[in-house]
DNA sequence: ATGACGGAGCGTCTCCGA
């Protein structure tokens, strides 16, 4: 069985709607995860997706975060949120969905930012992150296929960003941010690394200021960690920048995974 | 070479993003 899994940081849903229905209908992922959506579950705009054939499951608290998961081949056993999840400053966030799709246990996850390494939103992604590789740690008991795909915040290498030089003091670059994706890597997942459709690196993020995109300086936060049989199915994997370019594109691109399973 | 911030909310500014 052939199946395309992507995921794509969308920067808010509504105004992005026609570019992402454009994009499902020339890429035909069987499963799209989404992050940042910025509305809520209720208001998430599903109808022209629905129409497509995808089922649509959304999660979101209000004007910032949220996560969804849209899928052709299925979509069981949804759970909003990641267990034990912490806050922020007392305050709930949607920021991971999992779902099964076609057999695939597939986790969308936008981790917070940490704005500077003295915020306590830093405090909190490394918090956001133990809980991840708590859950992580429980899906691995699982034989089946499985994937956390999105925006995980976080460059794993000095190549994933256009110039380290310009990132001392800066979140996204640190050990222990670093050190909270290989312990994600030491409980059995694999970085399944996308070829860029242009340049050297598969950077899958630009500013929208100061021409970075046409610049080409961007950097390669979202991320898909594969289990062993999800990581060996995998026979291509792509960033689709062609879908950051133009007028009102999302400040990341897409990810597409094809998988023979 | 696909381009020089953009989205949301009670909003003409501030917060957030990385």
């Amino acid at each position: 069985m052939t199946v395309r899994v992507a995921t794509w940081n969308v920067n808010s849903i509504v105004p992005r709607l026609p570019r992402v229905l454009d994009w499902l209908d020339r890429t035909a992922p069987d499963v799209l995860c989404l992050q940042e959506i910025k509305n809520t579950t209720e208001a998430f705009p599903a109808e022209e997706i629905t129409a497509r054939g995808y089922e649509v499951a959304a999660y979101g608290l209000g004007r910032w975060n949220g996560v969804a998961i849209l899928s052709r081949v299925g979509l069981d056993d949804v759970v909003r949120g990641l267990p034990g999840e912490p806050g922020f400053d007392g305050q709930a966030e949607a920021r991971a969905i999992g779902a099964t799709c076609g057999g695939i246990r597939l986790w969308s996850v936008y981790v917070p930012n940490g704005r500077e390494p003295q915020n306590p939103h830093y405090a909190y992604k490394l918090e956001w992150f133990e809980k991840l590789s708590d859950l992580v740690g429980e899906e691995m008991r699982n034989a089946r296929p499985f994937a956390v795909l999105g925006d995980f915040n976080v460059a794993p290498t000095d190549d994933d960003v256009w110039d380290i030089t310009l990132f001392a003091e800066s979140t996204h670059v640190t050990g222990p941010e670093r050190a909270a994706l290989k312990k994600l890597r030491d409980a059995g997942l694999s970085d399944v690394f996308p070829r860029p459709l242009k340049y050297d690196h598969p950077f899958t993020y630009w500013d929208y200021r100061a021409g970075n995109f046409p610049n080409n300086k961007g950097m390669r936060i979202d991320l898909v960690y594969g289990n062993e049989v999800f990581a060996k199915a995998v026979t291509d994997s792509y960033v689709d920048r062609e879908a950051r370019k133009g007028k009102g594109p999302s400040d990341h691109a897409p990810i597409v995974v094809d998988l023979e399973l």
